[in-house]
DNA sequence: GGTAAAAATGTAAACGTTTACATTTTTGCC
DNA sequence: GGCAAAAATGTAAACGTTTACATTTTTACC
């Protein structure tokens, strides 16, 4: 970590002449300016039919003099659920760039549809995301996008249970029905573990996230079901899971690379484990994929100008983000029709960190 | 883009016994649960010390046993200005890593004081930007954390005049007197382009952002600055600027190499750009450092793992972020003192995208 | 035990909306 | 022009808090 130096001055210029405090107009400001109820004005700004073309002209105009905005917090209040328009966004890791496809696939959405978002990222920290969940709901948020924790995320079962709209994101909840946007990982992790096979891989070490989260179960089963494809025994030594961070990647591999018996490739549960691991295994100095092949899970913008180009299952980040909160409007318009799972497809990405051998 | 397959299917075993509508408690449940008025409920709340212990413990009791949490609607409506806890964060573009940094920095702080964190991510698109300045003043926010779009942003202006506490980041306001957090952008530029100079390059091209944006003019001013510590003319033919992303990185970056006198390295004034410019580089199967030089503006997490390790400009985005949560919650405190501006160094991370010629 | 001051509690009015209901105005028809 | 129905508008009560002010209770002291 570098010295961060704080080099503070003030702007000796000031002119601070008290600045006459403007207030905000209200609906009662408007109102009087135009010489009408309240109410009208409220029905205008709501396209409320029953309201004359005469009058809506006058409050618009008066709405336009005033610089009039309602205020959310007050429409909020006052109109328990339904067109409140607050989004909650709950994610385990914004350092994630999957994450962050995500992130801007839901605020696309809501920006479109005049939706505030309010995001929560609690870095696989239960209390963490505990809190968020409480602080979202105190702020009465129309509905929320959550990736849980694991899949018996009490917090995110109990907004389900309030009848607060929910839809999860990259992984289920196990013990209650609810909707979901994921992606197909165990036909994702076949994928890549098939191709490795293809090319003459046998030992293939996979550096998983934390089993609690089912993606990574989903995904150890797409590895397992490919190995069982070619006849190979499934080796629980060449298994590792931990955090799901860089600095795991880092570890596990390096502690991958010491192994007595090096695996010819590995298979790296996601982004940041694989980053992780790219860089414990340039600073071995081993050569990829001369020496080792690597497939990630989780493509990045950058992977073609890593070293090597890395090969990756292609996760529509984006996509997942957009697609829950539509649907997450479907549920809020409709509390009761029947919950939803969408999975998407993932797509493998070839690229020069694998190699055949033998 | 990956055609992408939506599977849609119902979850049969639905049991949806009508789920029995929970209703949240308020402040008036817990004061009939505990016998008191709703007003003593509040002040246990809020910690006012006139409540008497035994109450108190009697409140506290009652609010265990409800659940109750805040409201923080109503709270926020009521309680014009202060203790609302909620600030808004406002970006130019959250694919940037630098400004997830940032992110991070900010939700840090809030998290440990209790602030929920509404998020707009505007990608350069002033529209989009005053849209959420606007949903934020909507919101009463606290305060606000923005890097403004560029130097005279009037959205931006218009609340800081209105009083709203607000605090930039990255760049500052040119017209208007508001706190800053930033880099020492010149500097940084300076120290990278000195570097390429000490190393005997002479024809370096800027692949800046757009100059409407204040960080990008000081880049510049670095730039020109070590050039002219060393005698060397300033030939306006080698700056480029356009967007700042990727898209923008890869086209100038092809321009830069089909000139008929290349450059013999290459400054790239953000991450994005730095990493358009590296897939082009590639593209054309043109060797780093060998044939080309490059440093970016922007260090990143996996700066080590690209081909070659880059060599960067290192920001401190996750400080940043906090500090300015932090002169944030100050300006909340007290509005009126005198405005401040924090600015931060930068670091020159030298890997292997660089090398001496001649 | 009576008093005044201090402490604790309660009452009710805000905050800026929406909306059920009541009231007024307009319309169409004879 | 008178009438009923339809359309437009207004009134006032909510939403869940905070807080100034009023009231009650407790404390301390003689």
């Amino acid at each position: 970590m570098p010295k961060i130096c704080f080099l503070k001055f003030n702007s000796s210029h000031l002119s601070c002449k008290r600045l006459h405090f403007i207030k905000l107009s209200n609906l009662k400001a408007v109102a009087e300016h135009s010489k009408v109820s309240i109410a009208t004005v409220s029905r205008v700004i709501n396209n409320d039919p029953k309201v004359s073309k005469d009058t809506m002209l006058k409050v618009q105009a008066s709405i336009a003099a005033l610089e009039y905005k309602p205020n959310r917090v007050a429409q909020r209040l006052r109109s328990t659920s339904k067109k409140t328009k607050l989004l909650g966004l709950v994610i385990p890791d914004i350092q994630n760039p999957f994450f962050v496809d995500v992130v801007r696939g839901v605020e696309d959405y809501a920006y479109q549809n005049n939706f505030a978002v309010m995001i929560g990222n609690f870095g696989q920290d239960e209390k963490k995301e505990k809190l968020y969940l409480d602080i979202l709901q105190s702020e009465n948020i129309d509905g929320l996008i959550v990736a849980p924790i694991h899949g018996k995320d009490k917090g995110v079962e109990n907004l389900v249970k309030k009848n607060i709209p929910v839809v999860c994101i990259d992984r289920g909840l196990t013990d209650i029905d609810v909707d979901v946007v994921k992606v197909d990982n165990e036909q994702g992790a076949f994928n890549a573990i098939d191709h490795l096979l293809s090319i003459g891989h046998k030992r293939i070490a996979y550096i998983s996230g934390n089993f609690k989260i089912p993606t990574y179960i989903e995904r150890l089963a797409g590895y397992k079901r490919a190995l069982n494809d070619y006849g190979i025994p499934y080796d629980e030594s060449l298994i590792f899971a931990r955090d799901t961070d860089y600095k795991s990647g880092f570890e596990i591999a390096s502690k991958i690379l010491e192994l007595k018996e090096r695996p010819t490739a590995i298979f790296s549960g996601n982004n940041l484990l694989t980053l992780g691991a790219l860089e414990a295994i340039h600073a071995k100095g081993i050569k990829i994929p001369e020496e080792i092949s690597i497939i990630g899970f989780d493509d990045m913008p950058w992977s073609i100008s890593l070293n090597p180009p890395l090969s990756a299952v292609r996760q529509p980040g984006f996509d997942m983000g957009r697609k829950a909160a539509e649907m997450l409007y479907e549920r809020i318009l409709n509390p009761n029709s029947i919950k939803e799972k969408v999975i998407l497809k993932t797509e493998l990405m070839l690229r020069k960190s694998t190699t055949r051998i033998e």
